[in-house]
DNA sequence: CTTGACCCTGTACCATACTACAGGCACGAG
DNA sequence: CTCGTGCCTGTAGTATGGTACAGGGTCAAG
């Protein structure tokens, strides 16, 4: 059978089985056929979905957000402009953060350029530095 | 008097007066000096250091994180080389998350893009796109 | 000298995102 | 046929990051 219970799925995903129903109770994944012995059965691609969850939760995004993204498909239909307008707000809000995350990298890089063993006295401190580039 | 109350301190970094008390009794910010009443008395760098917070948040870090970064700090002396290893660690999270946003951003505004009244009657799901975008 | 805005403490509550049982049925290996 | 997993349900507990009182003192303007 090409279904998952919900520990291979579990372990195919390495997620908690726990974590599984309970993004299965939130909706955040769709609710799995169950067999006649009330055994959950997934789909495979379910893998693809919770992969995608977990990827998107590195990134800073929280599962009500996820499930917008999940949710999120332009037709090009009368409704177009409503979801066009809210995929460039999500685009800014993006720019902003790359943006942020950019600064603070490049905080890091002289902080580690700076660090090397023959380098004189001077001492470096990350929170002044990290101001001067962010501002 | 160059020091702020906790309400002042709240107003000038658009805080929650109560979130001030948490961030001081976890250590995120030092404990303020009291007058002969007890109320708290915050140097005015304070406001620096709680501004500081909430960017990094934005960011996506967590309190924890952030007092990591607080206390990292380089001395060129014997434990220079250990910070450095922490500090590109950090650099190499910093440019994961940096590219894979960066790529939801690209699928975003293809996404985007495909939204214009005159155009054919495709429709677009995020996932499929992201999925396309990104391998 | 009272009224309202502020401050104090302790404690309780909230949402998010899990995580851990307890009690019970299912199933395959030995 | 039993032993060890694995699955089921419901419910409770955890950590994080706040947020909201209650009950009481402080302070300055009118």
């Amino acid at each position: 059978m090409v279904y998952l219970k919900r520990g291979e799925l579990a372990k195919a995903t390495d997620t908690g089985i726990e974590t599984i129903r309970y993004y299965e109770s939130t909706g955040l994944i769709h609710k799995a056929e169950r067999n006649d012995k009330g055994y959950r059965l997934f789909p495979p691609d379910t893998v693809k979905a919770i992969r995608f969850i977990r990827s998107c939760q590195d990134l800073g995004f929280t599962l009500k957000e996820i499930t917008l993204l999940q949710n999120l498909k332009i037709e090009p239909d009368q409704q177009c402009g409503q979801v066009k307008e809210s995929v460039d707000i999500k685009i800014n809000e993006l720019d902003k953060k790359i943006r942020a995350l950019t600064m603070m990298r490049k905080a890091l890089v002289t902080m580690s350029d700076m660090c090397i063993p023959e380098a004189s006295n001077r001492s470096c401190h990350f929170l002044e530095l990290l101001e001067e580039v962010i501002s």
